[in-house]
DNA sequence: TTTTAGCACTCTCACTATGAGAGTGCTAAA
DNA sequence: TTTAGCACTCTCATAGTGAGAGTGCTAAAA
């Protein structure tokens, strides 16, 4: 399927149109709206041909055409230009990420906010995350009584808290010095490695290491970090979804973590850091997505931190500035990570 | 305004055949319903005697009645029996926050999650959080080159983290021994306490201080700890949010930290721990709440640790039972608060 | 061969009846 | 004080109607 220059400059036209208004598009209008040098019957011709083609559809005999969603795939696949940000929008958002708190957390945080913003859509960003959980460094921190606070560093920066509950108490002084040989011990190794450890350690240490060693594979068995979203409500006001059920549907796939992990495992796990992935009204596979779209893109170092970010909103979204912003802000959070968390 | 035995009766039937069906109730489908030993002629009379009283409302003349906000408000303060949620339901609720992991944050994104399932609404949970931050413990650990993580525990168990850029690389052997002066000289101290301790230290563990003491003022400052949610696409489910745009307000309140901390400070913080308080319709303070309820509960010890839990809902919502299962969840966090953050 | 004017035809949408159904308030009797 | 009876009101679902927007086709023009 080939287009001539005049079907895709009409098929750019349609979805331009369609995108801001969300009403079908009739030739008369878009040769009035666009000064079209031809005629309105001639856009007609053009029209039918790409409905041939499936590009476009007509939600009834006698209405304007819609974009059908093959028409918007082929959009985002060749019609595109890759535009990037206008500077001042760049500069603003750099500026707020360098103005912020010092903290993964509150980069992430604020990489969906404004994703959300600029997309007026919803936001999801997943934590940086590696394969392989490689251990850095633990502390042992007494709170009260039996209760201990143990803090888990893996290399790249990731952080992991949880209670332990002893047999008995046990002094600062004592958790820490097993603190530091355990960190000097286990220092670069994954969970086999501390595994092999076993029998190193007198029995508190022993019980320790359990711990360590359980936390350890737990995480490695997570395929994404930490999960944050943003600009939920965003997709409510969109009219295509003031009425019916498909937004809260969309939306309950963003928040279920499991299947958000499997989305994105199945989507952006396949594309390399920088590329960008558009997954257009559920492609068959996302029953729930059938009305909406996704922009997804990887970001961090390929070889050790990665993490995704994604916008997710109605099928007719602008997807160009879209892709940039998600792009965007990739690079942005690309550069963090490599700043800051590299090994 | 006294209400008989029998208007108390209609009163609470017309809330909750209204709360089931969603549509106003008419004074024979009532008799028939649930058997009543009158006509439905008296149902009327006494019908149209609430309505004088403010406790109900006609949509439009000859339509059914509904309970007014007034109406729910005298029903809440004094007609709801003091019910608690039933064993099985407690069992497993329980069984749950102690399979979990060990970990405020699990027990909080729990705490969200089965409030949000019991009550089929939004839910709330914020972090324990102590109105003077008291330091407790400091840690620093070297990643690359110049950039150093930050950990700092405060008494009760918060914990923030940070990433420092230094002028220059420093050796995690020197980093420890600033750490363990550091947290040996600052244990127990508020931000003005660690502030006295300033030109104790040479330059590196000066500037590391004034970090400290930046992050203990930010903490000070703010009034909650972190927010969790769940939920929202219950609301979103409620027949009478499914044209209009009043869920989308309401979920925006609850999404923007400021505006939902501002909430927060002007109704539940001023309950006792125990205590529940009941948000009716906005009470005239809460444009964006005018078709919502909330449901709201102070846990965790008033003493030093307190966090709020809280329901969002439609003012038609089964306040019996979501005022019950707040109660619990409150309790249980109480629970775990006290025996794994005590001072 | 391509483009365009003209025209009959189609389908939606907003608007206007219309009537069944549910519910009310009032009156007068029990 | 309660209740049966009744006239009245208001909504909601249904159907009919005409204006408006848009199409596809045909035949003429470029």
């Amino acid at each position: 399927m080939r287009l001539t220059d005049r079907q895709k400059l009409i098929l750019t036209l349609i979805i331009h149109e369609h995108i801001q208004t969300a009403q079908p598009v009739g030739s008369k209008t878009l040769v009035q709206k666009y000064h079209l040098s031809m005629s309105s019957a001639t856009v007609r011709n053009e029209m039918a041909t790409l409905t041939d083609y499936n590009l476009l559809r007509q939600p009834h005999t006698s209405a304007g055409r819609v974009p059908s969603e093959e028409g918007y795939r082929y959009f985002v696949g060749n019609l595109i230009h890759n535009s990037t940000l206008p500077t001042t929008t760049r500069r603003t958002i750099t500026h707020q990420f360098y103005q912020s708190r010092q903290d993964v957390e509150q980069w992430l945080k604020l990489a969906a906010s404004v994703l959300a913003n600029q997309s007026q859509a919803a936001s999801l960003v997943t934590a940086p995350h590696a394969e392989k959980a490689i251990f850095k460094h633990l502390e042992l921190i007494a709170t009260s009584g039996r209760q201990v606070l143990m803090v888990l560093v893996l290399m790249g920066g990731e952080i992991r808290q949880q209670f332990i509950s002893l047999a008995e108490p046990v002094p600062q002084d004592r958790l820490s010095e097993i603190a530091t040989k355990l960190s000097n011990l286990c220092v670069r190794c994954d969970a086999e490695g501390i595994a092999r450890l076993r029998g190193h350690f007198d029995p508190l240490g022993q019980d320790i290491l359990d711990i360590l060693l359980a936390e350890m594979t737990l995480i490695e068995e997570s395929a994404t970090g930490q999960i944050y979203l943003d600009g939920m409500t965003n997709v409510l006001a969109e009219p295509e979804f003031s009425e019916s059920d498909d937004a809260r549907q969309a939306l309950n796939l963003l928040q279920e973590p499991s299947l958000l992990e499997n989305l994105l495992a199945s989507t952006v796990m396949n594309t390399d850091v920088g590329g960008i992935q558009v997954l257009i009204g559920g492609e068959g596979n996302w029953e729930q997505l059938r009305q909406c779209s996704i922009v997804l893109a990887r970001y961090g170092d390929p070889n050790t931190l990665t993490g995704s970010i994604g916008v997710l909103g109605p099928i007719r979204m602008p997807y160009d500035r879209t892709i940039s912003t998600v792009r965007f802000i990739a690079n942005v959070l690309s550069d963090l990570v490599s700043e800051t968390l590299a090994v």
